[in-house]
RNA sequence: GGAGCCGUAGCUCAAUCGGUUAGAGCGCUGGCCUGUCAAGCCAGAGGUCGCGGGUUCAAGUCCCGUCGGCUCCGCCA
């Protein structure tokens, strides 16, 4: 028979009504004549009654026959329930199906964990995904991310914007990350690569008159993994051309608040917007938390005479000192001052020097280097009160914004003074196209090398490449960036500059790229775009009270944090024929490395 | 490339200073039970302590290596 409801739908007004439900068994309740079954499908649980009177025989065989994730189908009628036997916990608790007959239509093995047990790892759930993803927390995730989806595609729909695919076998353009590499079995010895994101295709879309475009696109990159990094992950990429700045950000803003409608979370546009350099100044970063407080504040005037040595002689050396306020209410030992100097070191920072305003006043190692009225301009400039703990980092800008920026994070997560509720939505922009890279003496581009730099920048490419401020923005969600973008290079000329400053000269950006400059040598728009992080919005609208989740919680097939999927088995070792296809040899990298050995789970149904 | 934590029953965990027969809850199996919904009651099964090596009279426990999971730095937009 045909089904008629799904497990979730039935209520009182279809009392007496004859249906068809099918789906898992979620659990069984055997009373020795009457069982109850609870059928689940994605929509929610419904009881089942089987009844040997009322049902039969047959259909009491078949439910106690029945166990935990069985497949049945069930026809039967829709009864109330009676009196005091209503459960509220269910959303078809009103109501009840007595069933006249009940088909199995697939058993199942003993699942290898309980669907409703809320602590089994993430292990366990990604080698049986399958299951895992029978969860209700799991389906919900599934249309949280299915909402805010089908939101992009009709908000960006309804703005003009063409949904284009773009190819995932390309060429290598010189972006960050390292690429996956597909080799090519028709022309033996060379490879396509993976895209790293589609870049260089929506911006060629745009010079083929596309006007607005996006896409739901795989990104992929072979680099490390994070608990919120994938090495496939999606964006939300668009491009728009003869737009300005403010007319892409008007867009994204446009476009966030209606995903965040999606699942019923409303967002305020416009979003704060934050320079870079006023970003590094109060947050110590460029994706800044703004949920608490803990600025930074600079003191170097303060102590630049002080008799403290270290803050001495780090502002005399062209160095600074700043410091946050911490609220710590005596909640920090000196043990785990000694932890934040520690983890202040990873980042750079040659120490952590602390001052505690006690009921009887400052404690500090180093108040005696600091003469009493220096440090009631200090006190004055923190707004420090009783039961505050001041920390400061002395050294060159970067590590003190580093070092000061992770321990404003850690501090503010390990004294709770997060608000979890709120969504703290904001641009950063005006970033740096360069920064120096130290190892080559040269530089890199930031983000990527098609951002146009501000027209006023322009002359100083050569000059001072470090000083160029470019078109570009960060979308910042309580701490974590969602997207990145830029109003891009269109100019041929400009391009080949910008190239030239990260040590790519003339000859071979032609080389690498020569078909952008060719696209732009035939007439590209002035145009502009980002890229937004798919799963980590989806984790966010997720996240409720959280303010957001891992972000494997809203992938369906994740992987592990070395690049395995526990469910496939994958990356599993080379097929030697389709090696010799493609043209290519494993090699020996030292006297004991074997070729690699298949990494084919052991003992399960699916090996 | 580096650091830390973890790995014991199907699942989640416990096991004192290295000490005798490795336990609990849930799940599972069988029996009883006609209104449960975390059903209940009775009985029972279930262990390569991830794997390999070492120290020791004795190793789940200590050491080394390795595999796997998680987190972080580097890396990455």
């Amino acid at each position: 028979m045909r089904r008629t409801h799904y497990c979730g739908q039935p209520r009182l007004h279809e009392v007496g009504q004859t249906v068809c439900v099918k789906g898992w068994v979620n659990s069984r309740r055997d009373h020795g004549g009457v069982i109850f079954l609870d059928l689940r499908d994605r929509t929610g649980l419904l009881q089942i009654v089987a009844d040997p009177e009322r049902g039969g025989p047959a259909v009491h065989a078949v439910a106690d026959e029945s166990r935990a994730e069985y497949v049945l189908e069930v026809v039967g009628t829709v009864a109330a329930r009676g009196e005091g036997l209503e459960n509220p916990r269910l959303e078809t608790g009103q109501v009840e199906i007595i069933a006249q007959e009940i088909t199995l239509l697939c058993r199942a093995e003993h699942p290898p964990f309980e669907l409703d047990d809320t602590e089994v790892g993430l292990e366990q759930r990604l080698r049986y995904r399958f299951i895992d993803l029978r969860r209700p927390e799991m389906q919900r995730n599934l249309r949280i991310r299915h909402d805010a989806a089908r939101a992009a595609r009709e908000h960006l729909s309804d703005h003009g914007f063409l949904e284009i695919e773009t190819p995932l076998l390309l060429r290598a353009t010189p972006e960050g990350a390292r690429d996956f590499l597909v080799p090519c079995r028709l022309q033996p010895g060379t490879s396509y690569v993976l895209p790293q994101s589609p870049q260089l295709m929506k911006q060629t879309l745009m010079a083929a008159g596309c006007d607005r475009y996006f896409q739901l696109a795989r990104c992929l990159r072979d680099e490390d993994l994070r608990a919120d990094r994938q090495p496939e992950h999606t964006q939300i990429d668009l491009e728009m051309s003869f737009v300005d700045q403010d007319e892409v950000l008007d867009t994204i803003e446009g476009l966030m608040v209606a995903v965040f409608a999606s699942n019923g979370l409303t967002i305020e546009a416009p979003f704060p917007r934050l320079t870079f350099e006023e970003s590094m100044r109060r947050f110590g970063s460029d994706k800044p938390d703004t949920r608490f407080g803990l600025e930074l504040t600079e003191i170097s005037d303060l102590v630049a005479d002080a008799d403290f040595k270290v803050f001495r002689a780090v502002v005399a050396g062209g160095g600074q000192v700043k410091g946050i306020c911490v609220p710590a209410q005596g909640r920090l030992s000196r043990r785990e001052l000694d932890e934040l100097t520690a983890y202040a070191g990873e980042f750079g920072a040659k120490g952590l020097a602390w001052i505690a305003i006690d009921a009887e006043g400052p404690r500090s190692p180093i108040l005696k280097f600091i003469a009493e009225p220096i440090q009631q301009a200090i006190f004055e400039r923190f707004g420090a009160r009783e039961g505050d703990i001041l920390l400061f980092v002395a050294d060159r800008p970067k590590v003190v914004a580093e070092a000061l920026g992770r321990l404003r994070v850690r501090l503010a997560h390990q004294l709770e003074l997060v608000d979890r509720n709120r969504i703290d939505m904001l641009w950063v922009t005006d970033f740096p196209l360069f920064e120096a890279n130290p190892e080559t003496g040269g530089y890199d581009a930031m983000h990527h090398p098609f951002s146009m730099p501000r027209p006023e920048c322009l002359e100083m490419l050569e000059s001072d490449p470090l000083s160029v401020i470019a078109q570009l923005y960060d979308l910042v969600c309580n701490g974590a960036e969602l997207g990145s973008g830029s109003i891009r290079i269109h100019d041929p000329e400009v391009q080949l500059r910008v190239l030239e400053v990260i040590g790519i000269p003339r000859a071979e950006a032609a080389e690498r790229f020569g078909f952008l400059l060719e696209v732009f040598r035939h007439g590209a728009p002035p145009h502009g775009g980002v890229g937004l992080g798919f799963d980590r919005i989806c984790g966010i609208l997720a996240g409720q009270e959280a303010a957001e989740v891992d972000i494997r919680e809203v992938i369906a097939f994740p992987k592990t944090s070395t690049g395995r999927d526990l469910m496939l088995g994958c990356p599993s070792a080379y097929d030697p024929r389709a090696l010799r296809e493609v043209g290519l040899r494993l090699v020996d990298d030292d006297d004991d490395a074997a070729p690699a050995k298949s990494r084919a789970l052991p003992g399960t149904s699916l090996s």
